[in-house]
RNA sequence: GCUGCUGUAGCUCAGUGGUAGAGCGCGUCCUUGGUAAGGACGAGGUCAUGGGUUCAACCCCCAUCAGCAGCUCCA
């Protein structure tokens, strides 16, 4: 037998008989022996104590210095957590699935448990103890393979009926013969690897979080208990991860729109139904007026429509009955003749009163394409465990618009609206988004319409996005019900996904209520309709935005543009006129004639994150003019007062593009 | 909706089976200060709500409501 083993400096290596990469590394140094954690062979991840037969194989060993190896060692330390959780509570554990986590920005694995009784955040302690020992006790892990029947057995004898029902499983689907098995001292666990070689090479470890999670992700099945934790090779790290979190956590939307006084959520209004206070509400008007003179300037024409509708007319659209559980129940009025419930429902989306305004008249193909845009709220029913501050409400106001257009102009508006989008999102500077075409499932009760015109309009969506060169990724099943569509989408603070803007094509609805226009060839015809919001929900948009700009928001947007902050109350007078002079150029400022000290002014409108700061003192009102303090920045120097206000402007105007008083 | 945790002053949070505390904020007064906290005094709480246990409950138990993390859902 010949093993060739080439390694990643180019050299290689020749035995006579099968070797493992722990003898490999241990033939290259002692040290690399002892830092050897798991190897890499032909690219796959495996053990340091695989067999390695005839035939040439490249091998990378991997340390703590390598990325794959974090994976390994949270996959290691999720098994230690299982043992942990097995030997406190013994054989009434029943343990399930407990992967490393990639792309998580706050945990590194889970362990999802079936237990006999609740895991408080309290016993979490007792099992990360229980963990400390497992790794002090150094267990080896060893990987064996055994044939199906067998390792059902074990498990069985073992009463751990989960893996047993996930052996089953994967006989079937995946036709298996052998299954592998992880073994480190009393704990078995049924696992693809790989795995680092003992439980001592464990190093820093915490569990974080224990939270509910359905098995198999199913809700009608058994809810398990699911145990989150990170792990690290040294506590630098770990300390570091923690503090990241903490300083994400400071960012929260809920918790800047409390301290800078932008939005409110009141039990007595009622959950996810949030309440604008005058700051946050200049923030959400400046965007919907800078939004609504795009929209004009592209054609759009605004229209306004109530927020509650006949339920005949959702009947129609399909908004009801088939979504009625998440729907506020109706306003009931009535019975028909037929029997039939009547009554109102609050909206839960603007396109049937759209559509009623395309209907309200003989349509001419010379009027499309038709651009109906509304700054139009609606209500969805969440439920009760999916609010969270303005990113899932009840009622939003979605800057929605219905484009209605032939079957041949729907690309090109397609088209328009991706760019649409990506200039909201290029302005806001929100360019950390990724793109999502949302197909049908394959559940077809969920989806109204024929297959054709789903062909149709995903085929045009595909070559929409491909025209444009977009990054994308295609997902079944998340298609709204009447069309496919591209959605765009970011992360919070805390590494959470988020669907802001969204661009729908529709051949149902259209159908549904029997829209047409007359052609050029004078015969009657169907159009196609867009439904697209580029910033999706002010409130989500916005609770994003928070976030994204930590509250510090551009001038333009500044709830507080700037604060005059008198040195002392003798100066109040020069104060109000340079806040007036300010005032009267249309920016947002306050006058602070507090009997504050100066530093003490600057400290609160600088935690309040206001962009500029005008201090005013004896030597300004002498000269006319302001020290200007950026936020920051700092002290930028003394400008004349008209000069500042106008730097100002500009920089208000200019939408972040230009900031003042840059130092050059 | 499900699992777990949490709910004390406007905010952030201490606290005890014997009817409550800090810091910040707020008010008044003193100070008139030059780039991130000047000082003094004061007001403010049915300890989420409703039941129960107890001589006695903010504290223990149950329910409800709300929030947080996760799961599920999201037209």
């Amino acid at each position: 037998m010949t093993v060739l083993i080439e390694l990643p400096d180019g050299s290689s290596l020749k035995y006579h008989k099968a070797v493992t990469p722990a003898c490999v590394a241990a033939d290259i140094s002692p040290r690399l022996a002892q830092a050897a954690l798991a190897a890499e062979v032909d690219g796959q991840p495996t053990d340091l104590t695989a067999e390695l037969t005839q035939g040439s194989h490249r091998l990378r060993i991997l340390t703590d210095r390598d990325e794959q190896s974090l994976q390994v060692l949270r996959h290691t330390v999720a098994h230690v957590l299982a043992q942990a959780m097995r030997r406190l509570y013994g054989r009434e554990v029943q343990y399930t699935i407990g992967p490393p986590l990639t792309d998580d920005f706050q945990y590194g694995f889970y362990y999802d448990f079936d237990l006999p009784k609740p895991l408080g955040a309290e016993d979490l302690e007792k099992v990360e103890q229980e963990m400390r020992k497992i790794v002090a006790e150094d267990i080896p892990i060893r990987r064996t393979e055994l044939p199906v029947e067998q390792a059902r057995k074990r498990f069985a004898e073992l009463g751990q009926q989960y893996k047993v029902e996930m052996i089953d499983d994967r006989a079937r689907q995946e036709g298996l013969s052998t299954v592998s098995l992880y073994e480190q001292g009393d704990f078995l666990d049924l696992c693809r690897g790989p795995h680092l070689p003992s439980t001592g090479k464990v190093k820093v470890f915490k569990l974080l979080s224990v939270a509910g999670a359905y098995w198999r992700g199913d809700e009608a099945r058994q809810m398990l208990t699911r145990v989150y934790g990170v792990a690290f090779f040294d506590k630098k790290q770990l300390d570091e991860h923690l503090q990241r979190i903490e300083e994400a956590r400071k960012r929260d939307h809920r918790v800047l729109g409390r301290q800078l006084g932008l939005f409110l959520l009141s039990d007595e209004v009622g959950p996810g139904l949030p309440l604008w206070l005058p700051r946050g509400a200049i923030v959400r008007h400046e965007l919907e007026s800078w939004l609504r003179g795009e929209l004009v300037k592209r054609g759009y024409q605004m229209v306004v429509t109530p927020h509650i509708g006949k339920l005949g007319l959702y009947r129609t659209s399909g908004h009801y009955p088939y979504y009625k559980e998440s729907q506020f129940p109706p306003i009931l009025t009535g019975t028909s003749a037929e029997g039939q419930e009547q009554g109102y429902l609050l909206k839960p989306m603007n396109c049937p009163h759209h559509v009623q305004i395309y209907k309200s008249t003989q349509r001419s193909y010379r009027e499309l394409p038709l651009r109906l845009a509304e700054f139009g709220t609606v209500y969805r029913f969440e439920q009760s465990g999916e609010l969270t501050g303005l990113t899932r409400v009840r009622g939003y106001c979605c800057d929605d618009a219905h484009i209605f257009c032939t079957p041949q102009q729907l690309e090109s508006e397609l088209e328009s609206c991706v760019g649409l989008v990506e200039l909201v999102l290029g302005t806001l500077e929100l360019r950390d988004y990724r793109v999502r075409i949302g197909l049908r499932g394959p559940d077809s009760s969920k989806y109204v319409g024929e297959p054709r015109n789903w062909d149709l309009a995903e085929a045009n969506i595909r070559s929409v996005v491909s025209a444009l060169g977009m990054n994308f990724t295609e997902e079944p099943d998340e298609a709204a019900f009447y069309g496919p569509k591209i959605d765009f989408i970011v992360k919070d603070c805390l590494g959470r996904e988020w669907q802001l803007g969204t661009i729908q094509v529709d051949y149902n609805i259209p159908e549904r209520f029997g829209l047409e226009y007359v052609g050029a060839d004078n015969a009657v015809h169907r159009p196609v309709m867009i439904h697209r919001a580029p910033f999706g929900s002010l409130e989500r948009f916005i609770g994003i935005l928070i976030e994204h700009f930590g509250g510090a928001f551009p001038l333009w947007l500044s709830p507080v543009q700037l604060a005059v902050l008198p040195v002392s109350e003798k100066f109040n007078d020069y104060a109000a006129e340079v806040a007036g002079s300010a005032g009267s150029a249309g920016l947002r400022v306050e006058n602070d004639d507090t009997p504050d000290k100066i530093a003490a002014k600057i400290r609160r409108w600088t935690l309040q994150k206001v962009p500029y700061l005008l201090i005013v003192g004896a030597r300004e009102a002498g000269a006319r003019s302001v020290s200007v303090r950026r936020r920051g920045v700092g002290e930028v120097g003394s400008f004349p007062l008209a000069e500042a206000v106008q730097a100002l402007r500009e920089e208000v105007n200019s939408r972040g593009a230009r900031a003042a008083f840059c130092k050059t």
